[in-house]
DNA sequence: TGCGTCGCATAACATCGGGTTATGAACGCG
DNA sequence: CGCGTTCATAACCCGATGTTATGCGACGCA
């Protein structure tokens, strides 16, 4: 950490266009400068330095030693900012660039390959990063900045929301809702109806997933006034079902899971009663939608995951 | 030529200071400006880039993808620039430079040999390099900036006299003057005499010297109503002088051709009447005088050979 | 050799970038 | 759960740096 160097850019440009057009009016155009600014910073320059920079030579100018130790190294400096720059060029224009995205685990068999697919194809200088992270620790990593953006998902009424306890740090906005639905046997009484209530579950065992699941689980339970007997953990939906259609208890899932997991034949699902669904977030570093990079992720996930399961809803005549 | 670069020098060096103290506040300390003068600063770079750089994370900030662009770059730039800076330095603080000059013949083996001595021995970094030129072309390469520092001389009333003619350009002061004396043949009626007139010399041989030289005897000797006769002409002042020796003519020569040739048998050296000086001057491109390397060698010039040369003739009771 | 053009320097003036102090809000720590 | 630290914002101030106008010297050409 040097002190502040007397040599700044722009005498270094003006020397360099001077050594390089041999007269200040030259230099001025090209620089896109009036002559008398160039002639007043010279001087100025010349008054920090110590030193005459240039030389009148009969009609245009010429540099003294000093200045042509000056214009020797113009090149090397200003093609090393401009290295920087054109890198910054490139970052900006998304022509390379970074993002790092954490994501939940049910996400990476679906919004996730559609989005890094997506960013391939739109931005292929992008490079996109991965990493499963349930929305707690992926909210921790973004606040550590180890990754740049973190897909979520929240239960309405979560006690602990990381979402929105005034985390002026964080910027988090709802991709959409899905419903969360009752895995059950089929052969189950209750699995007659078309929307099962909580409180009629009371005495079934039940099957827990992760635990913000198991949370809602309990807290929806609660709501209702009753207290679910787990006996059962797994945070494998795929296991979740099979165990469900094992007829070893029931389980409240979210819909994104019955896309990676076929409900099996044995089980099936239902809506509840009272419903509720959970939010599916994208979150970000406040301000970080800026960086290029992150705002074209970004944009591919709301355009891409957001639009296209709004259609799949629609289509479905949810 | 490009246009104006977006990354300037600050910005680099905030981010850099940024990068490796983690925090905005230590980076302003570390440059010596307040918080808000770095914060501003950012934000501006920030909007002029197009995207972030800092991030805060938790009690500091963070780097964004842009940010570590710049600040790996950083060390790039400003050591480069720092390389300019300090060979800017040496030059300013006479560790190195160099010093073009050029002095008409006879100086060559008188004042050049003690200034170049001289110089070595006070700055030892600084480089000389010596041409031998008569006055006008001396000036001219001057001016055509092959040199910077001409040594030269100057005959009173010189018609052409390259030195007051206005020339804004270069600036001339005056080292020291140095009579013209007449040398003769030691059996010489005239010799007789401690001062001989020139009118006295109409009917004489004149030997004359460089162009310079021989127009001053011309101007010297219509001055005083007499048209020399020249039959030789050569502008070695040894040679003058044994030709003179020989009986061959007279020749009016400045008394610093004595310290090259001594006065050989058979020749003498006599005061003329009306008695005329010649100027020995030292010129620089205007401005050229403030150039460190360039200054040094008029301070040695000035200090060694003036002082030198005034004691010299205190000594010699002149 | 005198004139027209070009280029640099200077003066007078305008303006905005960039600094400062003061103050508020958020974070993390004891 | 306050306290120190850190960043952001506001209000203000100033001087660096730009502009236009003008003068002068240098070069080139007839």
């Amino acid at each position: 950490m040097n002190a502040d160097p007397v040599l700044d850019l722009h005498s270094v440009r003006i020397v360099r266009a001077i050594a390089e057009l041999g007269t200040i009016s030259a230099a001025a155009r090209a620089l896109g400068y009036s002559q008398p600014a160039i002639s007043q910073h010279l001087r100025r320059a010349e008054a920090r330095l110590g030193t005459p920079l240039v030389a009148r030579a009969g009609r245009g100018v010429r540099l003294t030693e000093p200045g042509q130790v000056i214009a020797r190294h113009a090149i090397t400096i200003t093609s090393a900012l401009d290295a920087a720059g054109g890198e910054l060029a490139e970052l900006v224009g998304l022509r390379t660039g970074t993002v790092r995205i954490a994501a939940f685990p049910t996400a990476s068999s679906t919004l996730v390959p559609r989005l890094l697919h997506g960013m391939r194809r739109q931005h292929p200088g992008l490079r996109a990063s991965y990493v499963e992270a349930e929305p707690p620790e992926a909210l921790g990593m973004l606040r550590d900045g180890l990754v740049d953006v973190a897909i979520t998902f929240q239960y309405p009424g979560d006690r602990a929301d990381p979402h929105r306890d005034g985390d002026a740090t964080l910027e988090s906005t709802l991709l959409y809702t899905e419903p969360v639905v009752l895995a059950l046997p089929e052969g189950h009484p209750l699995a007659a109806r078309d929307v099962v209530a909580l409180a009629d579950l009371a005495d079934e065992r039940w099957i827990a997933g992760c635990p913000l699941c198991r949370g809602h689980l309990l807290a929806a339970c609660e709501a209702v006034g009753v207290t679910p007997r787990i006996e059962l953990e797994t945070d494998n939906a795929v296991a979740v079902l099979n165990l469900v259609a094992s007829g070893l208890g029931v389980a409240l899932l979210p819909r994104l899971a019955l896309a990676t997991a076929p409900v099996p034949p044995g089980a099936c699902v239902r809506a509840t009663s009272p419903s509720s669904d959970r939010g599916i977030q994208v979150v970000v570093q406040s301000g970080a939608g800026r960086v290029p990079a992150v705002a074209a992720a970004l944009a591919q996930i709301r355009s891409e995951d957001g639009a296209e399961w709004h259609l799949r809803q629609a289509a479905t005549g949810r």
